[in-house]
DNA sequence: AATATATGAATGAACG
DNA sequence: CGTTCATTCATATATT
């Protein structure tokens, strides 16, 4: 297994922890993932064609489904929570704001506006959004104060005190409702 | 898939072929695998469901499904994380100075202190000093308030928050009795 | 093995 | 804005 090493190491700082995958994990983890995003297809297909041509099963409620409810892996899903938790969708929709515009916005004009755009993907308030673009903007910083701090040689790459570097190249995507590969 | 074998001897040959992911990135692709296993098991559940009370549908010929062929797999092994587990040693520095400082350490400075001092008994981080003084802090003031309600009358130590907050309170439903800690 | 508990870590919200 | 609190999640460990 590649889980041994108790004690772990730090995670917490990013940056400079890298880990290192073989080939062959590489692969066993593609495979899952394009084994669930097949399945998933497959049965968001079938529980539309079994809801189009009957629909007296609407007792079960689950239709807000393929439009990204809210998933956290632990199949709570549809406990009502007292606290806010974005759904996949509105995470995603946040987290591309953020990186494209650099940052919490800049007038209570916009947060209307982003609130009023996600409020089609699940319940949301403004302050929802607010609070979301500081956390967000604050533990960024955090991150990289905590970095910077780890090694105070400096002189590594990326430590510039540019903003629009912020974005890892990664895109975070639950290809449920779009293409992907 | 007939893929046994360790890493790299069945790729190429022999040549070590590495991936290089950011934990960022790593995050992600967990959380992705964690998605859609969620996915999964409620679509599956509610296609239980359907098949239960109608057997119409048996045009779509997924049964294989939940036979559990290849969901699992033989990954896991890097879906998971790791946490940080204290040491013996560790734990009762830790703990010691949780009594004697009365709670959390007040500054940045004292926590690089600290875990400085902890990495001699072994691996640690400063938010792993950082999230152990703040969970304990957290769940010996649950504990306490949990002793209070016990008595509920008689001397309040003044531990009341205004009452009109957001449900500080709230048991509603707690039948696994999981919650308490 | 399966379930229950303990606890490290993540995060929405509140405070100063 | 930066920091802290409160709650929740996920995993390691213990128990059956």
């Amino acid at each position: 297994g590649a889980r041994e090493g108790r004690g772990g190491e730090s995670m917490g700082e990013g940056v400079l922890y890298l880990k290192v995958m073989t080939d062959e994990q590489m692969e066993i983890l593609r495979r899952q993932i394009a084994a669930y995003a097949t399945i998933c297809e497959q049965l968001v297909e079938m529980h539309k064609a079994v809801t189009a041509r009957r629909d007296s099963l609407a007792g079960m409620r689950l239709g807000a489904f393929y439009d990204g409810p809210l998933i956290s892996s632990s199949g709570q899903t549809i406990a009502a929570r007292q606290r806010w938790t974005p759904t996949a969708l509105q995470l995603q929709i946040l987290e591309t704001m953020f990186h494209h515009g650099k940052g919490p916005p800049r007038s209570k004009q916009k947060i209307k506006q982003i609130t009023k755009e996600l409020s089609r993907h699940g319940q949301i308030s403004e302050s929802n959004v607010c609070n979301w673009f500081q956390n967000r903007k604050a533990r960024l910083k955090r991150k990289q104060m905590a970095a910077l701090a780890s090694n105070t040689e400096s002189e590594v790459e990326a430590d510039e005190e540019s903003p629009n570097e912020n974005e890892p190249s990664h895109r975070e995507s639950l290809p449920l409702g779009s293409d992907n590969s």
